[in-house]
RNA sequence: GGAAGUUUAGCUCAGCUGGGAGAGCAUCUGCCUUACAAGCAGAGGGUCAUAGGUUCGAUCCCUAUAACUUCCACCA
């Protein structure tokens, strides 16, 4: 045994995952003896590395999945990344701008090329970070969403969709970005408010009379205007209903229209309708029949049926138009207007809604028994709070724009014949047209949303759609841990997903972390510069300490703070068991450890027994509610305040003593507390529990131990719960705590030994415990007297529950400050009596209230009546 | 406009569908007590946002109010 004074995770995190790793306890087996229980890691994205958010998601699901393999699950945790379509390809560009090199250069095939080496480089980056947090998934079931399996079922899903006209293609307003010149979902834009402007346009009338006013926050889209609307009940317009207005700026004419869904209320009352360019005019387009003109070109500049203005960006024709028509006099008035603006959720460009040709997938059919399965518990969020965000989304949910106009990603599985027209959707690529027989087929140029793929990931990673030997034992999943951030792009895609294709549920749980947030409780963000590299805190202080800093104090669904002083916190907390377990080996070493069950237990050694029995139930039922923050925190407090303070201390009379088999016993409990605390916070701090676990003495009947990793969870034993002994011994650390107490309040130096005269009833179990009294409380001498006046003069004295205590200081003893503070503790005690009584004075309580409150009230207004009157006498013996 | 969350000690946060308020850090006072100063012992500090209600009893349940946060919708 060789352990330093403190604790140095840098000894030994790397060599433990190397050996775990080899160890292949990574890997789960398929075992009809065992029961399945499945994590599926929420795949990165290939574009970026670690950063908190990851640390907290793989510190929840390392923990979960650690203590349902050590429960004795086949427990799987499936790693993977994922392509990120969007995401990827524009970083890709980026990088080659730097280059001086476009898409077009390259081609398609020479741009995949690039994203492929793009993956290698950066792909396996992520993971190698996640081996430094100790993350225990399988590596061998390592998945890509784009590799073969992934990509199989991407296709099997696809055409089974298109099959049952779940998948369709049609020209809709969709969300477009212009730097990323593709279309966007509308879980992908995201909205921002902008202060911008109102600009009021005149449009005359045709025929020369009176026109009408309208009101726009983008004007270069009046170039496509194709009507204007008024509400059919507003008597100011319905006299201009059916007329025509002259379109400025343009050669065209738009007539007037009456449509309910503009507001009478709002600007002037008058709406332009640019059908190609705005979501809500697409749908009054629809109505009134009218003509879908899109004056914008995929790059955000004006084409070629913007007359004077093709060829300008967004902006410029903006500018002009809008000195155009103010040289018109059309240009009315402009009012300040801050209205929401949609940006991409990647490069943060404005989007513009355009008509385009896409793919959808039509979501009210897929919509329903997903909603359903969340209705009947057939997946339960926690906490349960964020299934009502997922109703609001999925109930309101449009259909889903799944088509991008880039190059890295899933190809759409559709060819065109260009002979006969037909539009060719197959599991198999198509040689030939089934219509006519052409081998002039081409394939839909785009590629699928990311997100379509992610969707698939709990059973496309497990081979569907064939029915593999891990589909059929792992799946459905367990339960599924994210951020709350991604419950509409994946979450509920992945539970519609899984219902319409594997017919069940893809997960039962969902447990939603919130976000990790930096000390001032802004998101971190590269914007802000603020972002914490969780490797960087892992150099300093460990994975271990890391890990348990993001668990204590976080409740499931809220967020946290980032702070290096929580991660001391924990870094101390670690360090403390580290020297406990140093205790334990120093003392242990050379000497042979008896099985707990054949030793006699002391009350000292029951009351810790007791204490670690009910920390291993708690731990266990609060595991299991993943309740991750409540676990820790128990077990750590019953390391740090039980163990280390309490126990360790008490140990120490019998360690140092005489008596051979008094000491044996102290071993043979200092160690099997030791592995059991171990084993319960294993998963939390998985490298140092298995240090120190390496080093356990071995007790009589043990030969070798092997990883803690693969080692049974602790089990509550109602047998070793001495709750009674428990509860007596308690009595006597009062007076240990009693005696340290008055030291302090006489100034006495706490090394002083002092002289111990104790009044009482329970004088064999202090004279059992004798020993640990003196030691813990620095006292030289107990002795049991029948009256206070046994205990001599200038005595310091106190009534603990069950003893009256008195401790000769002499000199230090001033009789006024004594006096003061016997009157104070008699102070307590009325107070304690009187709420008592107060509480029993009342029948609706004694009749209502359960039977054990009551008796229990009862109980201590026994109980402090008679302290007080001891506490009375020591005051009138001053 | 709709929804959700938060409000507890100086700070950061826990608090098991109601029965005497907890932790860490910070503060104060003593201690290098042969595992640990990344520590030990002792202590101070809270009308649990506000106002009502239900109940024998409310930090917890209900109603309203206020402040902050977030999500969804998008009235041109």
């Amino acid at each position: 045994m060789d352990m330093q004074k403190t604790y140095n995770p840098k000894d030994f995190e790397d060599r433990i995952y190397a050996d775990w790793e080899k160890s292949g306890a990574f890997r789960a087996e398929v075992d009809e003896n065992k029961v399945p229980f499945t994590i599926m890691m929420p795949p990165p994205n290939i574009t970026g590395q670690l950063h908190m958010g990851h640390a907290m998601d793989a510190t929840l699901q390392d923990t979960l999945i650690r203590f349902k393999r050590m429960q004795g699950y086949a427990a799987l945790w499936l790693p993977g990344c994922d392509h990120a379509s969007i995401a990827t390809e524009v970083k890709i560009v980026e990088k080659m701008k730097e280059e001086g090199v476009t898409k077009a250069d390259l081609g398609r095939d020479g741009f995949l090329k690039r994203a492929w080496a793009w993956k290698e480089q950066y792909g396996n980056r992520i993971m190698l970070q996640q081996r430094k947090m100790g993350t225990s998934c399988d590596w061998s079931r390592q998945a890509f969403t784009m590799d073969e399996k992934c990509s199989k079922a991407v296709r099997e899903v696809f055409v089974n969709l298109y099959n049952k006209g779940l998948i369709y293609q049609g020209d809709r307003i969709i969300n477009w970005c212009p730097c990323c010149k593709t279309a966007l979902s509308d879980a992908e834009v995201e909205y921002a408010e902008e202060a911008g402007s109102f600009w009021h346009l005149k449009y005359p009338a045709a025929d020369g009379s009176e026109g009408v006013t309208v009101a726009t926050t983008r004007p270069e889209t009046m170039l496509g205007d194709t009507a204007v609307a008024v509400n059919p009940e507003d008597e100011r317009y319905t006299h201009l209903v059916g007329k025509t207005l002259k379109l400025p700026l343009t050669d065209r004419e738009i007539p007037v229209v009456a449509d309910a869904y503009v507001d009478k209320e709002f600007g002037t009352g008058c709406v332009k309708i640019t059908p190609a360019h705005d979501p809500n005019d697409f749908e009054v387009g629809k109505r009134h029949r009218l003509e879908v003109l899109r004056v914008m070109n995929d790059d955000g500049t004006m084409n070629d049926k913007a007359g004077a203005y093709a060829g300008l960006d967004r902006y410029e024709a903006r500018k002009k138009i809008i000195a155009d028509l103010k040289e018109q006099g059309v240009l009315v008035k402009i009012e300040p207007h801050v209205h929401n603006v949609g940006h991409c959720y990647r490069c943060h460009s404005t989007v513009e809604p355009i008509v385009s040709k896409q793919w959808f997938v039509k979501m009210e059919p897929l919509a329903r028994p997903a909603i359903n399965a969340v209705m009947k518990n057939r997946v339960k969020f926690v906490p349960e709070r964020f299934s009502k965000i997922y109703y609001n989304w999925m109930e309101n949910v449009r259909d889903w724009c799944i088509s991008r106009q880039l190059w890295w990603g899933h190809r759409i599985p559709v060819w065109y014949c260009a002979d006969c027209g037909k539009v060719v959707c197959t599991k198999e690529d198509p040689t030939e047209c089934p219509d006519c027989g052409s081998k002039n087929l081409t394939q839909d140029e785009d590629v699928l949303d990311t997100w379509f793929s992610s969707a698939l990931w709990p059973f496309s990673t497990l081979g569907y759609p064939e029915e593999t030997a891990d589909y059929k034992y792992f799946y459905p999943t367990d339960v599924l841990v994210t951020g709350y951030d991604i419950i509409f792009f994946w979450v509920s895609r992945m539970i519609f997903s899984g219902i319409e294709h594997t017919g069940k549920v893809p997960f039962h749980d969902v447990l939603i972390h919130g976000i990790v947030r930096d000390e001032q409780g802004r998101k971190m963000s590269k914007s802000l510069g603020n972002g914490i590299d969780p490797l960087v805190v892992i150099e300093k202080y460990g994975a271990d300490s890391l890990r348990l800093s993001l668990l204590t104090g976080v409740a499931p669904g809220n967020d946290t703070r980032y702070s290096d002083a929580k991660v001391e916190a924990s870094r101390n907390f670690i360090n403390k068991l580290w020297n406990a377990s140093r205790f334990v080996f120093m003392n242990a070493e050379g000497n042979k450890i008896p099985a707990i069950e054949s030793v006699k237990l002391s009350p000292a050694d029951k009351w810790i027994i007791s204490h670690l029995e009910n920390c291993i139930r708690e731990v266990t039922t609060n595991l299991n509610k993943y309740e991750l923050g409540v676990a820790s925190d128990l077990a750590m407090s019953f390391v740090w305040d039980d163990f280390c303070d309490w126990y360790i201390e008490l140990s120490k009379p019998a360690l140092y003593g005489e008596d051979e088999d008094k000491k044996q016993s102290a071993l043979a409990v200092l160690c099997f507390v030791l592995e059991n605390a171990l084993k319960l916070l294993h998963p939390f701090i998985p490298f140092v529990t298995e240090e120190i676990y390496a080093n356990l003495p071995l007790t009589a009947g043990v030969k070798k131990r092997g990883s803690i990793m693969t080692a049974s969870f602790p089990r509550y034993n109602s047998k070793m719960s001495y709750k009674k002994e428990a509860k007596a011994f308690e009595g006597v650390m009062e007076i240990i705590k009693a005696v340290r107490a008055m030291k302090k309040a006489v100034d006495c130096p706490p090394a002083k030994k002092v002289e111990l005269f104790v009044v009482t009833e329970s004088k064999r179990l202090i004279q059992l415990n004798k020993d640990c009294v003196m030691r813990l409380a620095g006292v030289s001498r107990v002795q049991f007297v029948d009256s206070a006046a046994d205990a001599g003069e200038k005595t310091v004295s106190q009534v603990t529950e069950i003893a009256q205590i008195y401790v000769p200081l002499g000199e230090l003893v001033d009789i006024e400050k004594e006096k003061a503070r016997l009157t104070a503790e008699l102070e307590r005690l009325d107070g304690e009596i009187a709420r008592a009584e107060g509480k029993l004075a009342n029948e609706n309580f004694v009749n209502k209230a359960p039977k054990k409150l009551v008796d229990d009230e009862r109980e201590k207004v026994n109980k402090y009546r008679a302290m007080k009157e001891k506490c009375l006498a020591q005051l009138k013996e001053l």
